[in-house]
RNA sequence: GGUGGCAUAGCUCAGCUGGAUAGAGCACCUGCCUUCUAAGCAGGCGGUCCUAGGUUCGAAUCCUAGUGCCAUCACCA
């Protein structure tokens, strides 16, 4: 299908017969603006095998391809690059097969083998917050360009419901709260238990700092102080199932849910499967029981459990505490099996957690592995960088957080500032414009994100906010709405819906806007490959610069020629097409007007 | 200190398995709306690709050393 396959073999056949030597591989690159043709054979590496002037060499190549391979219809070689001009025909061939294409760039018989893409999993004592919001967006996207490149996937959440955290927030919540609600305050339950959260900490900095007035040492003091005894004495009785704090906690975790639901919704990410610290914190005990059997871990004197790295070049790790309860770890070993259990077909994982935890999953997949599980061979942990502030790093305790729902109402305002200052949607009601507000202000922020490396920490100036032009989700929008209002006009014009002429001459921007398209598949795919959703977006906007371009440049319902503009309403769709799957990889809308 | 990540234009970022004169956007400056939506297009300005070595026909890209920033190295999660 590919042309670069079928060249493959072309040119080591013109060298073999040319120079009567075999090439291992040719390297191909897309020839550069600058020269005439298509694909560029590049000639320099054959010079290990082929003695000679690579000048000399691209030129017999160049003249034995234009006698064999009909779709090469010309050549000229500058240097030791041999440039390939491809005919009209095979691209526009190549049009006429994706025509009439649903999902053209989707791999659309899923795997039998299924992956589990685990993200957001938040903590439930305070609103989710920026970071979250790059986490979900990374989450989500991966796991809908793996569904793309053909993957059966399951959507998923550990949610950290249970530990010190909560009991912090329950305790002050029991002092300060006098009976507030979601309902009585109106405000959304996380911001309430977060409020609590917050509380807290300034209830027990103080303490501390009457403890250390007294003559205590500050070390001390932290521990001393009444409110985080309380929060620990409110723990063991969580663990014991007390009643009343098991309702309490139960009581407040709703709330905070509710709250989520709503910031998940506008965020536009969902799940298949949830699962809850609270269930899972206790598994993983036994495995490591079998584990110390196989002789993977070892037992130290004092009783813990402990696994030896060192021969990985990392140290050792603890699995399981002296007194026989779990860590962190033990808790991950044992989600990670609990998931398989329930999900029989899954055959590997991505973890979408950041990198300040890097450490923590090389050694989870190294004991799985060593555990034994097949499919601990497809552990991936997408790991991305902080957003930063310009004020530095964010710290929910000390209020420099940028919350996620308060930033989506910003970025919806921002849309509409700009939407009522062009004035274009006056025929809108205004549900229809707040709707569409919400497209672009989301568009612009999911954009942003999403088109860094997630491994690049970002850096988020709330005051310059997020660009509507230029390189921005709403840039690529408005280009899916012009292309709409074309479609709409061809469509009371009864333009024909005609296959291409095959035979047809292609305007310079028509051959580009082809070779775009041809590239999105394996775009796709590669993005899959590397879990990169920034190949998707950095994709998607040179596309779309290029169909700007090409519509500045050439007429399409101004086309006299019927099947020719016939095949430029096609293409413009397909254009189009391809920015609304691309889009929805990235969980980005795509307007029909803007 | 050990380990890992990052470093490209004033700012935010691309640059695929090494390839031709390192690319976009923002900002700044010029043109283009009586013709398919100007959230656009065309152009200009702007570079020690962190530094120094190495590998080779060729290095922003690979290797080594160094510098800077960040993270991590808990019987915390």
């Amino acid at each position: 299908m590919n042309i670069q396959n079928t060249l493959e073999t072309e040119v080591k056949k013109a060298v073999s017969s040319l120079f009567e030597v075999s090439l291992p591989t040719v390297e191909f690159q897309p020839t550069r603006k600058d020269f005439e043709g298509d694909i560029t054979v590049v000639v320099f590496p054959m010079l290990r095998f082929v003695k000679g002037n690579p000048v000399q060499i691209g030129e017999q190549i160049g003249e034995f391809l234009v006698e064999a391979v009909p779709e090469i219809v010309n050549f000229n070689v500058i240097k030791g690059f041999l440039n390939l001009v491809i005919s009209d025909a095979y691209y526009l061939t190549f049009f006429n097969g994706i025509r009439l294409q649903e999902n053209f760039g989707y791999v659309s018989p899923a795997d039998s083998e299924a992956v589990m893409v685990e993200y957001s999993s938040p903590n439930t004592n305070k609103p989710l917050h920026l970071g979250h919001i790059r986490n979900n967006l990374l989450g989500y996207s991966v796991a809908e360009i793996l569904k793309a490149a053909g993957k059966k996937v399951y959507k998923t959440q550990i949610i950290n419901d249970r530990g010190i955290h909560i009991c912090k927030s329950m305790v002050a919540w029991q002092r300060f709260g006098n009976g507030e609600t979601p309902e009585s305050t109106g405000l959304k339950g996380d911001k309430l238990v977060g409020n609590y959260y917050v509380a807290f900490d300034k209830k027990y900095k103080e303490e501390i700092a009457k403890l250390v007035a007294d003559g205590i040492d500050v070390k001390v003091a932290e521990k001393q102080a009444p409110i985080l005894q309380e929060a620990q004495a409110m723990l063991l009785q969580w663990e014991a199932g007390d009643e009343a704090v098991v309702a309490l906690w139960k009581k407040m975790n709703g709330w905070v849910y509710e709250g989520f639901d709503v910031t998940y919704q506008n965020l536009g990410v969902d799940f298949d499967q949830l699962y809850y610290e609270s269930d899972t914190y206790l598994l993983g005990k036994d495995v490591v029981a079998d584990g110390l059997e196989k002789g993977v871990f070892y037992k130290k004197e004092d009783g813990s459990v402990w696994i030896d790295l060192t021969d990985e070049g990392l140290d050792e790790k603890i699995v399981l505490r002296a007194d026989g309860t779990a860590v962190y770890m033990t808790q991950d070993i044992g989600t990670a099996i609990q998931r398989v259990k329930d999900y029989p077909d899954i055959g590997g994982m991505v973890y979408t957690v950041g990198n300040e935890q890097d450490y923590h999953f090389k050694v989870l997949f190294l004991i799985l592995k060593k555990l034994g599980f097949s499919w601990a061979e497809k552990l991936h942990h997408l790991s991305y960088g902080m957003v930063d502030l310009p004020s530095g790093k964010m710290k929910s305790r000390e209020g420099t957080v940028v919350d996620a729902d308060d930033l989506m109402v910003d970025m919806t305002q921002t849309a509409a500032a700009i939407a009522e200052e062009l004035g274009k949607l006056e025929a809108y009601s205004e549900t229809e414009k707040q709707h569409l507000y919400k497209m672009i202000g989301l568009g612009a922020l999911k954009y942003y994100i999403l088109k860094v490396d997630p491994k690049k920490r970002i850096l988020f100036d709330p005051e310059e906010s997020v660009d509507f032009q230029g390189n921005t989700g709403p840039f690529i929008q408005y280009t899916y709405a012009r292309i709409q209002s074309i479609l709409r006009k061809a469509g009371s014009l009864e333009v024909p819906m005609i296959a291409a002429d095959t035979e047809v001459e292609l305007h310079p921007k028509e051959k580009e806007m082809l070779k775009q398209l041809q590239q999105f598949p394996e775009t796709v795919q590669l993005a899959a490959e590397q879990y990169s959703p920034a190949l998707v977006a950095n994709y998607t906007y040179d596309l779309v610069k290029g169909f700007n371009s090409f519509y500045q440049q050439v007429s399409i319902l101004g086309e006299t020629d019927t099947p020719r503009k016939s095949f430029r309403v096609q293409l413009a769709k397909k254009v189009g097409d391809v920015v609304q799957s691309a889009f929805h990889l990235l969980g980005i809308q795509v307007p029909e007007r803007m």
